[in-house]
DNA sequence: TAGATTGTTAATCGATTAACAATC
DNA sequence: TAGATTGTTAATCGATTAACAATC
């Protein structure tokens, strides 16, 4: 499965469940591209990675890729995950109820600081960082959230490599550089910022 | 300039701060590559596209590389942004001091239930959604962090436009068709996360 | 000089697009 | 049947890598 076809995969995905919700029972290649900034051929292309899908004449099943896609990406089943850092930024992701339908389940949440271990966020109370392999191991977390501030995150990564977790979503804006094992994925907001004033300032130059 | 160069500018930026900030004047191909898991094949190309700033022998100088850099992304100037939602996520970026120091500075924030317009977070007093096309012309703002709930994203995105945004950080989980003329970059955590599943499930099976 | 490292060419690899017969 | 749409081939395009002469 090519890497190009599986960063678009996700944004099948969203936009397919929005389609259900509208209910779109069958959606063309054609549409769908239109709707995400794509190209049907690519749409189509992407599709046959995984098999044959659609039906000529009519288009694709949004049920049936919906879950195609969710099995091909692992999320056809719950993951248990953990929030690491719950400083401003944490707090607001557990409040997030994206995860939670889309696969995602945030079953333990830790911190240090003395003033936010012991509190409540949405129903999860918040433990000690000095805790968390043996939580990870109870609940069979695989996942991490990592959302501690900059200077922390690499000792913090390491106790998450310790724990046996395979897989980091990390906030923090630092390169980890972790065993081959462990997937990171990294979301820099910053970064993000940068790559949309570049795209404005393209744009102006044009 | 290759878009995939553009995607990896930010990174190298980021990167190049660390190092400064360990106090390295110079860095090779190789070693920033190793850093960052790219080759020094492709470091060297990355850094041809604008022009010749390595010394055989010698490598990069870092804050020459970081300089141009930011002047190509265009962060080498302050761009006043907007927070637009102040909920539990927009709160948290408010919060949140690597924007400024990357360039950004956000210069208003805008909601509209009446227990969060009026009251302050981080010295930034929250306006009302109505008062926001008067603010973003007076103030000159020309980029928007999205933080509204997804469905009420694409009618404030639509405010946005209209009220001459030139680009949009999309935190919403929903596809925001928007004029050409405005540049959309788009976060979806749930995505990431699945993005995270896909690479943890891959890896389990090799 | 010897060692380290760049800039660049040519080769390879992967991703996208155009076109169209096959299908419903 | 006519119209819509897929699946797939071949062509094109863009990105990465290997190799090495040139430079400090």
């Amino acid at each position: 499965m090519p890497k190009a076809v599986v960063s678009r995969l996700s944004l099948y995905l969203r936009e397919l469940q929005a389609l259900v919700r509208d209910d779109n029972k069958t959606i063309s290649s054609t549409k769908l591209g239109r709707l995400l900034g794509l190209t049907d051929t690519q749409v189509r292309k992407d599709f046959a990675c995984f098999g044959q899908f659609g039906y000529p004449g009519i288009g694709y099943r949004c049920e049936e890729l919906i879950g195609e896609i969710r099995r091909i990406l692992g999320t056809d089943r719950i993951w248990p995950a953990a929030m690491v850092g719950c400083g401003n930024l944490g707090q607001a992701l557990l409040g997030y109820r994206g995860f939670q339908s889309q696969g995602f389940s945030v079953q333990a949440a830790f911190d240090i600081a003395p003033d936010i271990v012991g509190s409540n966020f949405c129903g999860l109370k918040v433990d000690h960082l000095d805790s968390l392999p043996a939580v990870v191991a109870e609940k069979g977390i695989q996942l991490a959230i990592l959302a501690v501030p900059a200077d922390a995150a690499i000792e913090v990564a390491s106790i998450l490599v310790k724990s046996g977790v395979s897989g980091v979503l990390n906030f923090a804006p630092v390169t980890l550089n972790l065993p081959k094992s462990v997937s990171v994925v990294g979301v820099d907001l910053a970064m993000e910022l940068e790559q949309l004033a570049f795209a404005v300032v393209k744009k102006g130059e044009k």
